[in-house]
DNA sequence: TGTACATCAGTGAACGCGCGTTCACTGATGTAC
DNA sequence: TGTACATCAGTGAACGCGCGTTCACTGATGTAC
């Protein structure tokens, strides 16, 4: 049953790439390793072949998604970056959707391995985000840290808090329309 | 060992409370039935008298909990509320701390019976911060409900980006820091 | 290039463990007389 | 008020189940000659 190199390294990522995906959904203890690689087209067994332990997965998951996150925001400016991160569609697909805003709080729960990934991935969206900086003097490259800082609070808390309130759609939307409001205003 | 009905209460209530405390700690998944009552000081068998189920728990223990700070809360302008929910005593203390910070997004996850009781502790408290609105056209009211609820996300958002960066402290600070900056120079 | 063999990704059964929940039992409380 | 009995909060063993992890095995790939 052995595979070539190539399918090895794609197998792998597929894993990473579904654990990716289930995790956010479901948060960490939500999903087993069964599960995972059952969705990822494997048995279990063969999990230790590729990762540690789940942690491990957890910490590759989250720096994965953190990187292709940063990435696909590098060229927006803020006001774009708010008008997709705090829409509907993005809320109503975690699975697909910022891990931060997924799974910030669980990391805070989870081995120091999983909390520095994130410290990471916190610090490499806030220098992605928007990213020209030339040209600014010391005092206002702060206040722009500062400001990005604050803004990603804002949508991160917005997310969390409309997720944990479906069955109230109303206030649900409302959320997401308040922080869009105010952070787009504030652009200006 | 039947108790009396002042007994009961009590332990009651003390379960409910050590249940809040821990799940703010550890999450809803990293918290047992067990493990709960124990730390109230029951064995575990007893928990069916009190509860229909873990889920009912949570709920009441939500529930409980958002009334306790909405009480805690209703007397403080919003300046105040932002210079105590932002300080590093609140990140470092999530047992005693904010319920929504804690499990917001967990929550999201749950039983519908735990997303209704989060979105009535959401109204509940946006209702309670700095509670004045007499006086107010409605238009200003309106916008004055928009910037609570903007607020709230950015205080939940920048606890929950604080604590999943422990092991970098600077960052972690530096996130409070900044949203409460940003909060009070608005306020003004 | 062809052959013989070592490697190792993937399989599926099994491990111990803790989970939420159930249940027969206990004995002090609360109640009916 | 005193007595006999029903109630039911709390106990602790047990339930089935899914968890993360381990392991002997398989067989196609990769390598040494």
């Amino acid at each position: 049953m052995k595979v070539t190199k190539a399918q090895v390294q794609e197998n792998r990522e597929r894993i990473v790439e579904t654990a990716s995906m289930l995790f956010r959904e479901r948060g960490y203890d939500g999903v087993g390793v069964a599960e995972l690689m059952a969705t990822a087209g494997f048995t279990h067994g063969g999990f230790y072949k590729h990762f540690g332990s789940k942690a491990d997965l957890m910490a590759e998951a989250a720096a994965c998604s953190f990187a292709k996150s940063a990435a696909l925001t590098s060229h927006l400016d803020i006001a774009e970056f708010v008008q997709q991160y705090l829409s509907r569609e993005h809320r109503d697909a975690p699975g697909s959707g910022c891990t931060m805003a997924a799974l910030c709080a669980d990391a805070g729960r989870q081995p120091d391995l999983i909390k520095q990934t994130f410290a990471a991935g916190i610090e490499h969206q806030l220098a992605t985000l928007a990213g020209n900086d030339s040209g600014l003097s010391e005092t206002e490259q702060r206040e722009e840290r500062a400001r990005r800082i604050a803004a990603m609070a804002q949508v991160v808390g917005a997310i969390v808090l409309s997720r944990a309130c479906p069955d109230d759609a109303a206030l649900a939307d409302e959320i997401l329309d308040s922080c869009r409001t105010k952070l787009l205003r504030q652009d200006q």
